[in-house]
RNA sequence: GCGCCCGUAGCUCAAUGGAUAGAGCACCAGACUACGGAUCUGGGGGUUACAGGUUCAAGUCCUGUCGGGCGCACCA
């Protein structure tokens, strides 16, 4: 279609009679309602300051030079400032769904990507504890937009970055060594700072039993290190277990400590100082991030020789660019945004555009249970784990909720809403949608209608306005993905799947695809407004318009199936 | 004080710079002898916080004001 109109632009530039140099880029939506056709294109507009015309005569003009016209278009218009409104032929509608049968799976992939390297960092949180909701989050996001980039063409590559270094880690430790001198009957002094969660007392106990007695002979640093490392493991291995059952899977865990213990952070550091990036200032070296358009410059090396958190990310990052990824992707909790300046400040560092690492912000997520909300505190390690909520509202429904709204803004998550099972859950009416479909091949095979391949079924009775409007929305599926994939938003997809699962129901619930189970006469009413005044047109449901209309279920079914692949949520047959 | 994000129906939120701003929830009124009612149909509801500007065209871009969130560490 796109082409059609391409043709014509050209045709009519070397007719003469448009002069623009380079065509706008060519918009072709479909239109917002019904009547305005099935394409609409605004270029003749964007086209009227360049030419100096009136946008209708432009339209006019692009509208003669269409090649093959009669052949495409029903209906071609020209609407009040210059709107160009195609309606297309019923039967190339018709092939949208041979195309989606031919293409299957990959109905809805294209190749923006060209097999660009992409590196996807989500989660990353500290193994000091269980995942909490926000981080629940974060992951149904990174992991939409990972396959998001892998559905339009990029090569992607999931990593999770362990915080495993550091302040936090020593506090874990001491957290779990007070907690088991406890259970020893000791009076000790809680860290400052310590980590009060139930889950280190649980911890405390899992040392207490691996380790017992071998603890007693160690000075209290070992012991203390010991805790640290058991402690480590144990929370490593529950994050594991959640984001698994979350259904959340990284190709790549790389570990900050191991940037440490391979001295990676200090080469870094010193290149820096080479190149006069990194200089001494009261004790303290830092990172000259201002020459980068950070507002400041920041500290790498405090003054008691501890290097910051910022210090292993330059190391790290870099490490992800000598990887060879032409793309990094983080995704982080929106209150980290205020440092996005120096993360792009290593990458330009690094000789590279600040765009090479584009940062997807998540929001907070305010829980509530039926409208009241549910406090969380870190401090006192009072929090809702994700862990909960899988378990209350199941994976595919915190998923589908998590992924709803737009990532950079604050989500309302109602565990009582999420876990209904219930016309008020959306996912669930995606997922029905599905499921009903499903049950159309059951009661088909037990009534021993065929359900041909679209490919091998006349579509050509498929005609009515409920029909082709179901086309057309999955014609559009496709733009849709790649508009998501393009702006890291996959919220626009389950917005997309509530609304194909909306016009599946109502068609559903209006018209019937398969004849009655007796041999009992089953009318249609035809669609109101064919005729003034007439009888009521009827049709009969004849075999053929059952094949063309199960056609169009396999259709509707499979980019259902498709787009909740992409969100990483399953499309049941059964509910 | 400075910076970033946000302000759209009663509530939660959509809307590549395009036409009469859309869904869901809630509220009200209705619908099949089931191809699964976890569904569907209809209704009321809006000066897109406010004021300017750019544009043929602004919820969208620019400036300012007001309101909310978050950042401004030798924490991570």
């Amino acid at each position: 279609m796109t082409s059609a109109l391409l043709g014509a632009l050209n045709g009519a530039k070397q007719k003469g009679q448009l002069k623009t140099e380079s065509w706008p880029t060519l918009s072709l939506d479909a239109p917002k309602r019904p009547e305005w056709g099935d394409l609409a294109s605004t270029v003749a507009m964007s086209l009227a300051s360049s030419e100096q015309r009136a946008p209708h005569d432009i339209a006019q003009i692009i509208v003669d030079n269409i090649p093959q016209r009669d052949q495409l278009f029903d209906r071609v218009e020209i609407v009040r400032p210059g709107f160009l409104n195609l309606t297309v032929k019923p039967s190339l509608w018709q092939e949208v769904l041979r195309e989606i049968e031919a293409q299957g799976k990959a109905y809805g992939r294209a190749d923006l990507g060209r097999h660009r390297r992409v590196l996807v960092e989500y989660v990353s949180a500290n193994p000091t504890g269980p995942l909490h909701v926000g981080h629940g989050r974060g992951a149904a996001v990174g992991q939409a937009v990972a396959r998001m980039l892998e559905a339009v063409g990029y090569d992607v590559v999931s990593e999770y970055y362990i915080n495993d270094a550091g302040r936090q880690m020593k506090l874990l430790g001491a957290s779990v060594y007070a907690r088991y001198q406890e259970l020893l009957g000791r009076a000790v002094e809680f860290p400052a700072d310590g980590y009060h969660g139930t889950y280190i007392t649980e911890v405390a106990e899992r040392v207490k039993q691996r380790l017992g007695g071998a603890l007693a002979e160690l000075s209290p640093g070992e012991r203390e290190e010991r805790c640290r490392t058991l402690a480590y493991e144990e929370l490593l291995g529950l994050i594991r277990d959640d984001l698994t059952s979350f259904g959340i899977e990284f190709q790549s865990w790389f570990s900050e400590a191991s940037l440490l213990s391979s001295k990676t952070v200090e080469r870094v550091l010193e290149e820096l100082r080479s190149r006069q990036l990194l200089f001494e200032q009261e004790g303290a070296w830092w990172f000259r991030s201002s020459a980068f358009g950070d507002e400041k410059d920041r500290v790498v090396r405090k003054q008691d020789g501890e290097y910051t958190y910022l210090a292993s990310d330059i190391a790290y990052h870099r490490d992800k660019l000598q990887r060879g990824y032409d793309l990094l992707i983080d995704v982080w909790g929106a209150d980290h945004h205020g440092y996005i300046p120096r993360m792009q400040a290593v990458m330009q560092a690094y000789g590279h555009p600040k765009e090479r690492l584009q940062v997807v912000l998540v929001q907070l997520v305010k829980l509530l249970r039926a409208g009241v909300e549910v406090k969380m505190s870190k401090r006192t390690g009072e929090f809702i784990t994700m862990r909960e909520v899988i378990d209350e509202v199941g994976a595919d429904a915190a998923k589908f909720y998590f992924l709803m709204r737009d990532a950079n803004t604050h989500l309302e998550f109602d565990l009582e809403l999420a876990k209904q099972r219930s016309a008020d859950n959306p996912v669930y009416y995606v997922q029905y949608a599905h499921a009903r479909i499903s049950s159309l091949w059951r009661v088909a095979a037990s009534r021993g209608i065929a359900c041909p391949l679209p490919s091998r079924t006349d579509l050509t009775v498929l005609t009515d306005p409920d029909e082709l409007g179901l086309i057309r929305k999955l014609s559009v599926y496709p733009s849709v993905l790649q508009a998501s994939a393009a702006g890291y938003e996959p919220h626009r997809i389950t917005y997309y799947l509530q609304q194909l699962a909306a016009l599946l129901h109502t068609f559903y619930n209006k018209h019937r695809i398969l004849p009655p189970a007796a041999d009992q006469e089953v009318f249609e009413q035809a669609p109101p407004g064919m005729g003034t005044g007439e009888e009521p047109q009827r049709e009969t449901l004849s075999p053929e318009r059952t094949a063309a209309r199960l056609a169009l279920m396999s259709g509707v079914q499979q980019v259902i199936r498709n787009g909740l692949a992409v969100l990483g949520i399953s499309a049941p047959d059964q509910m």
